[in-house]
DNA sequence: ATTGAAATATGTTCGTA
DNA sequence: TACGAACATATTTCAAT
């Protein structure tokens, strides 16, 4: 992993050109200009500052998974039986299209992934035929997520 | 919770369109149009009905955290005393900015939540004097991500 | 860091197929 | 669905402050 060392200082008018394209990405340069109320030219060369000093990661369009059927979500903690064996279990994981993040962590698991399943019968296909034919892959443990309440950003 | 019961049938250039848009927001309609080979009014019309398919649920900036001094990202199972409590404590845990997500899970904990802190001191701070302070927690369980290895959306 | 202006590129609507 | 044309906006660069 990268460590992030770039100084970087934002201030009030940084934060609010952030804050409406972390809202929307697509929200105009020149409608955020007349709403500060400084020219477009000089939001595009602190949008440019703020890309270079890597604060922004990237803009993305975000699709509602339940509109593909896709409307169960769940956190999976999983055991490996040898440390040594976790880049090939992550490897065999980024190849199930299910998973949507994966963490090591500190704990009694060594994997926290968090899966995407269309129904409970998907979710307990991913993990018998998927998740568990991973080599090295002793137990998991299942929280199905019944409602997601928060979802956010960090504050800027 | 609203579920969403839209029919809805995604060919293989709204996947193109789809594709482009969640890999980066602000990619011009017209070069996808170039791209794929069809024109911008096409696109322009597929995107509006992916929207009111609700299939698109928005953009955003992506920001990153560490750049922002933000280097520790922890779950956090929950455990609650009264099932009643819940809604008033997911209404506390919105008044925390670290805390990215919330989710009501199935199995020993009430709920799980992500948070996002600067460094283990924060965490620890957030850990005792905000999360263990809401009314009706009476115990967590707290594992650090040391790296997160997979992050994305589901496939289209 | 900020501006206005100019050049280029894109977004959006509409009539038509 | 898709197209092209027409019009409205936006992006991007640059010289000047």
């Amino acid at each position: 992993m990268k460590v992030v060392n770039e100084q970087i200082t934002i201030d009030g008018i940084d934060k609010k050109i952030l804050r409406a394209l972390m809202n929307d990405a697509r929200t105009p340069i020149l409608s955020i200009a007349r709403e500060i109320g400084i020219s477009g030219a000089a939001i595009h060369q602190r949008l440019r500052k703020l890309e270079d000093a890597k604060l922004i990661a990237g803009s993305k369009f975000i699709i509602n998974p339940k509109v593909l059927g896709y409307k169960t979500m769940a956190f999976i903690g999983v055991y490996l039986d040898k440390a040594m064996r976790n880049p090939d279990a992550v490897k065999e994981l980024e190849r199930i299209p299910e998973v949507m993040e994966c963490h090591y962590t500190t704990g009694n698991w060594s994997l926290l992934i968090k899966i995407l399943c269309k129904d409970n019968e998907h979710l307990m296909h991913i993990l018998n035929h998927k998740i568990q034919a991973i080599k090295g892959v002793s137990r998991t443990e299942t929280f199905i997520s019944l409602d997601q309440q928060i979802d956010r950003q960090i504050e800027v």
